[in-house]
RNA sequence: GCGCCUGUGGUGGAAUUGGCAGACACGCAAGAUUUAGGAUCUUGUGCUCCGGCGUGCAGGUUCGACCCCUGUCAGGCGCACCA
């Protein structure tokens, strides 16, 4: 019996792989290519986690399948290491970071490269590296230079921890996507990416793209688009106020206007004195003003407000004045800052009538019970009524009767509008790359020349983020104060740095050409390479890394910088792994597995194939230490196939069963079912064993189907049986539909929908011969004795129901 | 609150999308081997009062339902006053 020494054999040949370079994707070759990408890691201080190989051990099978199917593959991997846990990590123990990743990334490359992926090594890309973030800056002035990045003082989410801005998109529940902190409103000046002009694009062409369906449904929901009017209301104060609505149609139902607590024209009614009880409005607006966005509109469920005495709105469309209040479920941020109500037709509308004793005026019937009693929303079968020339029709055509009225009369416009927001791009935190611009008296902002990026990071002793807002580079004075490059007068250098999402924004381009110093990438690279042809990463960044580099790739799209306007043309996401308890592994709950660990005691292959075992790939699974065992089992138990060698093709009796192997092991991979194709083949190889023997042909085509899955034991097999030169120069199997079908099957034999018999026929027997064979049975005739054939189906190859009264 | 997803043996999970539920694996049991344990191999393993009953629960459609429809419960995710 032949021992095999896992640890010995993946070390072996994950040299080999290597010193000879089997896995480099090739520019500029003839075959055709196929690019597989997995989000680069954080290469954070704890290493790396099992939840890691999930995602690389995927794409890895599916790359290494292409290959062996005739394609130039591209299966990059590199490093997302600016951040602030290092920064923080760094702070802590007085490690600069620079030195802190350096050290990160060597433990994660030995990591990964011990689980044995085959990622072409020679394309590493760390977006630290001056080299790298030359480009991340250089698409960044870009944007500016093409008036999409710009400078706007605005209030802005700021974590109290991280001592730090966020984007709308880093903001979950309130707190910091990142350490989870209380985050507050601080108005602060900033640089902002307009990623708004790129809405209706970022929403339009998610129909051209094969996402799995929750991730473009979650970028949809982020973006929020929505069609309505602006509809523009006059005031008894003098003023036009215009509002935002979905439902225009409506408009005859308008009782009263709601404007946010801080909406321009309460200063403004306030200073003339229009508004009689001033008081309890400025009480309002400060009791507003002190509370967090996130507890406005998360715990006020409970509508408030204040009514504006002495001031009303008339309605365009009836002439009709109604009253105007402030209320705290106006938002200032979407939409105009003002509302009109139209209680009988929103909920929101109807609490707050409801509270304040307003008036409710139906004007879309087909509601079972009064509006008085329960709002009616339905937009889908209500007619309208009270609404003068609106009356009779539905909503749909309302809508677009009284948007037409409205822009004739000059009263209003057709109007779409978004919740998504423009990004805040800036950190006042050292671990990033420098924002390139330059601050000059007379100038005012100005980009710096092309030709000096690299603007480097400059190196120094203390980077702790300060309470004030500064970004930690602020107190550099010598890096700070420079020329401005137009006038060659005293200027400023930008202190804050760029979002960790900036580098990963565009780091799949540099794959393709990643030596590149004169381009991000040579238009010839990202000609053959991109779009990515399939991209697997994380659900939880839909709304940040994925919609960020859509945007950026869009806008380079737009200056031809790349051929396409899409990045990735597929994009699956992976379920977490939880600890052995079912809770998300952490340190504190105690159930972090290592995959050092589990690759020490059972090997990469069977960490591998247990990951990709474990269950749905789509879905979280808990890890199971006692399930790993049937994966080593099931490695073992191929390796001592050797020992059950003889010379021969596939013998006839086996043929079948292989060749629907090879048929069901390559549709599972290219539809993410690993789970099912690894349990193909262990039934396939139970098959073998139970024959006593295997042959070299066989040994063969089981040994490239494995090989996958588990590229370190079928390639020491693969050589000692001598099977070739090395299996990244061999090829996929080939099946033969015509050779998957059996001979004889099994077909059950139903009389009113209850199994009576299973028979076994031959596989192309007809309606009348399986009919014949069913009633020959004993059971089956017994169960129809005496009765009335009603119908009789046959179900080709698999069963027979005879109905019977 | 709204929307989406999930619910299958002791466990992880399969099921060609309306056609034999429980593939494959873990665990367990018995046997073989072994001084013993471990490892390995073989066999068995949804429940059952042996009539049947079984895919969270209650109905419905159908010759036939894990799959479709209605209601309901539980868990997860997303959105969350976006007018």
């Amino acid at each position: 019996m032949r021992e095999y020494n896992f640890a010995e054999a993946e070390k072996k040949w994950q040299e080999i792989w290597g010193e000879t370079g089997v896995f480099h994707a090739e520019n500029g070759s003839d075959k055709p290519k196929y690019y597989c990408l997995v989000e680069f890691p954080y290469p954070s201080g704890n290493g790396l986690h099992v939840g890691h190989p999930r995602s690389y051990t995927a794409l890895d099978i599916v790359a290494r399948k292409k290959r062996l199917q005739g394609y130039n593959v591209l299966y990059p991997m590199g490093w997302d290491a600016f951040g602030l846990p290092t920064e923080n990590f760094a702070i802590k123990n007085h490690i600069h970071p620079e030195l802190v990743t350096k050290k990160n990334v060597a433990r994660f490359k030995s990591q990964l490269q011990s689980i044995g992926f085959s990622f072409d090594w020679s394309r590493e890309v760390n977006t630290t590296d001056p080299g790298y973030y030359k480009w991340t800056q250089w698409i960044f002035l870009q944007l500016y230079k093409k008036g999409l990045a710009y400078k706007k003082e605005m209030p802005v989410n700021w974590c109290t921890s991280c001592k730090c801005v966020l984007a709308n998109e880093e903001v979950v529940d309130g707190v910091c996507e990142r350490c989870g902190s209380q985050v507050i409103r601080k108005v602060k000046s900033q640089w902002m990416l307009k990623i708004t002009e790129y809405a209706d694009r970022l929403v339009d062409d998610l129909d051209s793209v094969d996402y799995i369906e929750r991730v473009k449904t979650q970028q949809r929901n982020w973006i929020g688009r929505s069609y309505g009017a602006e509809v523009d209301f006059s005031t008894s104060a003098g003023d036009k106020l215009t509002v935002y609505t979905t439902r225009a149609d409506t408009l005859f139902g308008v009782t009263y206007m709601v404007l946010s607590p801080e909406h321009a024209y309460i200063d403004k009614w306030l200073a003339s004195g229009a508004i009689g009880n001033a008081g309890d409005v400025a009480a309002y607006r400060a009791e507003a003003a002190k509370k967090s966005d996130f507890e406005r509109t998360e715990l006020n469920k409970d509508k408030t407000g204040v009514r504006l005495d002495g001031v009303t709105a008339i309605n365009p469309a009836n002439g009709v004045a109604v009253p105007i209040f402030i209320s705290d479920y106006v938002l200032t941020s979407y939409g105009t800052g003002a509302v009109m109500g139209v209680p009988a037709h929103d909920s929101r509308d109807w609490d707050f009538a409801k509270k304040f004793g307003l008036d409710i005026i139906e004007v879309v019937s087909g509601s079972d019970v009064p509006v008085t009693e329960k709002c009616y929303t339905d937009v889908a079968d209500g007619i309208l009524v009270n609404s003068d020339f609106l009356n009779g029709l539905n909503v749909a055509d309302a809508k677009e009767k009284i948007a037409s009225w409205l822009s004739e009369k000059g009263l209003g416009r057709r109007k779409t509008n978004f919740k998504l927001r423009d990004w805040v791009f800036s950190r006042q935190r050292y671990w990033g790359e420098p924002i390139p611009m330059v601050r000059c008296e007379k100038c005012g902002w100005v980009p710096l020349d092309e030709s000096e990026l690299p603007l480097k990071l400059p190196m120094v002793d203390s980077y702790e983020p300060t309470d004030n807002g500064e970004s930690p580079l602020a107190k550099l004075t010598d890096w700070v104060n420079t020329t401005c490059p137009c006038c060659g007068g005293a200027a400023q250098r930008e202190t804050d740095t760029m979002p960790q999402w900036a580098g990963s924004s565009w780091y799949f381009l540099r794959y393709c050409d990643p030596h590149n110093s004169d381009a991000l990438a040579s238009k010839e690279a990202l000609e053959y390479w991109t779009p990515v042809d399939w991209y697997n990463g994380g659900m939880e960044h839909t709304t940040l890394h994925l919609l960020y580099s859509r945007f950026w790739h869009k806008f380079l799209y737009d200056i031809g910088v790349v051929p396409t306007s899409e990045p990735y043309a597929k994009r699956t996401s992976h379920g977490m792994i939880l600890g052995e308890d079912g809770e998300k592994m952490s340190k504190s709950r105690g159930n972090v597995v290592n995959p050092d660990d589990v690759v020490a005691q059972y090997g990469a292959d069977t960490l591998r194939l247990y990951e990709m075992f474990i269950g749905d790939f789509e879905k979280t699974a808990p890890w199971s230490t006692s399930s790993i065992k049937g994966c080593k089992r099931f490695t073992e138990r191929y390796w001592a196939l050797g020992d059950m060698l003889c010379d021969g093709g596939v013998r006839p009796e086996m043929e079948g069963k292989f060749h629907r192997t090879i048929k069901k092991v390559t549709s599972d991979i290219d539809s993410l079912k690993a789970n099912t194709a690894i349990a193909a083949l262990m039934s396939l190889l139970n098959d073998i064993y139970a024959s006593g023997k295997v042959t070299r042909e066989e040994l063969k085509i089981f040994t490239l189907l494995l090989n996958p899955f588990a590229p370190h034991v079928t390639e020491e097999l693969y050589e000692e049986c001598g099977f070739g030169k090395g299996i990244s120069y061999d090829k996929w199997p080939e099946y033969d539909e015509s050779k998957c079908a059996e001979s004889t099957v099994e077909i059950a034999v139903q009389v009113n929908g209850k199994i009576k018999a299973r028979l076994d026929v031959a596989a192309d027997i007809d309606e009348a011969g399986a009919l014949a064979a069913a009633k020959a049975d004993g059971a089956v005739a017994a169960a129809i004795e005496g009765k009335t054939i009603v119908k009789e189906l046959y179900v080709k190859g698999r069963l027979v129901n005879i109905v019977v009264r």
